[in-house]
RNA sequence: GACCCCUUGGUCAAGCGGUUAAGACACCGCCCUUUCACGGCGGUAACAGGAGUUCGAGUCUCCUAGGGGUCACCA
């Protein structure tokens, strides 16, 4: 037992942004590389942004790519309740000892006294504070407020001077003034917690060894080590994250395109890849590995290798790797992603061994398969037949006319119309003309598709056509070429 | 604006005082070839700028610039 812990805690408002997913998937690594443990948090205390279903989508998408956790709301743990919201009465009790010692204080005045103050503020070009009003406030008086049902929170009373110092495994010790730091609320009027509050009580709670946080949490750090401080409790070890971001000046927002881990899945992608991928985004084995399983994840990763600045989100590279992953697809797992493309294609009820045997190394993301095969439900019969035309494969107008009258008899009488076949006929009757297999290959391809560029050639697409929608398509291509 | 952090090719990045400054994606060229793709080979392209420290600096220090983050009864 290393006694190592991390955490993902991540609010349920809705999708699985890929930023946290990495942010999990690092917590994850970290505590499966050392032995240690790895807890699911859900952070549920702001109710207005809560959002119904959201937890679920958590859980499968953590299930889905393997970070399966040893604790949580599910599966429970011995630090439990694993769901903020239900952990009111500890975070009560110690914002009590904090009252007391006098590490925090109660504070009435309303949402509206502060915008007042907080919009003066801005007028005179000032940075924001709270004055720390009610901090003078009588006993007397705040026994009489409460009696009278003022609502009111409770801040956590920052020294006015002095410095605070933390160490980051990844940036190293960062020193602030205490005079820089606010007066932050620790608990809301509806009894809630704040992160800010919710996070350093259960994080000790549940003996988190290692707090593997995005980037945003860095300067409000110091605030939660004074409060472990003042709790008397030992401050954790800190990994900062950087963001990943679109581009040089913005993150990755919902904004900027698909960002949730569920889009990515709609659109094609191998979840393997995209967990693959952002792992890259960040972090580096230190060698020219790029591929990993989750397994060799957890074997190379190394918060040594971790970058400490942003980074821009590449959906070219994601695009190439995800295609590799195709790549290194079976026929039958690759027949399971595509058949559905292969619906939507209305193609479904074609040989799918030969569909995957062309298009296995041609497809990127599994969505460009209806565009891809689109021409084998419905070719475009209005094709120019300046396509015949080819300087590399030696063919014309007139060799491809010649090539089509002398193949469609020949292909007509075929006693099967399989792939073996078809090759022997085409590329025998090239041979036997001294021509180039491109020569004879080139027009057939060009009548059976009127395209181009096809995904396979010519004695594929004819498999899959089949006998009769082959010699149809042949026979309008010779008609083309007549004229 | 104040405070904190960051800065190697277009992008991800290796490097951790002495290297011809890796590799990958993207891009370009060639080869292979039944078009495209795959694969193979090759190429263009970087230490933000300026001062120091040092025999020697991408690597250490400082300054400047640029970028990010924080400054909520959101997390």
């Amino acid at each position: 037992m290393s006694g190592i812990r991390t955490r993902f805690a991540p609010s349920p408002t809705g999708y699985m942004h890929i930023g946290n997913l990495r942010s999990a998937l690092y917590a994850f690594l970290f505590a499966r590389k050392n032995g240690g443990k790895f807890v699911l948090r859900i952070e549920d205390t702001d109710r207005d942004r809560e959002v119904a279903g959201a937890v679920a989508i958590i859980y499968d998408t953590l299930r889905a790519v393997g970070l399966y956790w040893d604790e949580g709301p599910d599966v429970g743990g011995a630090f439990g309740p694993y769901v903020q919201s239900e952990r009111k009465a500890l975070y009560s009790l110690h914002a009590g000892r904090l009252i007391k010692s006098g590490h925090a204080y109660f504070c009435f005045c309303t949402k509206e006294e502060l915008d007042a103050r907080r919009d003066a503020c801005a007028a005179r070009n000032e940075a924001f504070k709270y004055d720390k009003h009610c901090l003078r406030l009588s006993r007397h008086e705040i026994d009489a407020r409460m009696a009278a049902g003022q609502p009111f929170v409770i801040r956590q009373n920052i020294p006015a001077s002095g410095q605070t110092t933390f160490r980051d495994l990844l940036f190293g010790s960062i020193t602030v003034d205490n005079a820089t730091l606010d007066d932050n609320v620790l608990v809301k009027a509806d009894g809630m917690p704040t992160y800010n509050f919710a996070n350093v009580v259960d994080d000790h709670l549940m003996q988190i060894s290692h707090v593997m946080r995005g980037m945003e949490y860095l300067s409000s750090t110091p605030k939660y080590n004074l409060l472990y401080e003042a709790l008397g409790w030992e401050i954790p070890r800190y990994i900062h994250m950087p963001p990943i971001m679109k581009d040089t000046t913005h993150k990755l927002s919902k904004r900027t395109g698909d960002v949730s881990f569920q889009d990515f899945i709609a659109q094609g992608y191998l979840k393997e890849a995209v967990l693959n991928y952002i792992a890259l985004l960040g972090w580096s084995p230190g060698d020219d590995r790029e591929k990993f399983t989750l397994e060799e994840l957890i074997e190379a990763f190394d918060i040594k290798g971790m970058s400490k600045s942003p980074a821009i989100f590449d959906g070219a590279k994601l695009h190439w790797l995800n295609a590799a992953y195709i790549r290194a697809l079976p026929e039958n797992a690759f027949t399971a992603y595509a058949r559905p493309y292969y619906q939507q294609a209305g193609i479904a009820a074609m040989d799918e061994t030969i569909l995957a045997a062309i298009l296995r190394q041609r497809v990127e993301v599994f969505s460009q398969i209806p565009g891809m095969v689109a021409f084998l439900r419905q070719m475009d019969e209005n094709y120019d037949s300046a396509l015949f035309t080819n300087k590399k494969s030696k063919t014309d107008i007139t060799t491809s006319h010649t090539v089509l009258e002398a193949v469609l008899p020949a292909l007509e009488s075929l006693p099967k119309f399989d792939r073996q076949t078809l090759q022997d006929c085409l590329l025998g009757y090239a041979e036997k003309m001294g021509m180039k297999n491109g020569a004879v290959l080139w027009p057939v391809r060009i009548a059976v598709s009127g395209r181009m560029v096809t995904p396979g050639g010519a004695i594929e697409i004819l498999a899959l056509l089949g006998r009769e929608e082959s010699l149809r398509r042949l026979r309008l291509g010779l008609a083309k070429l007549t004229v």
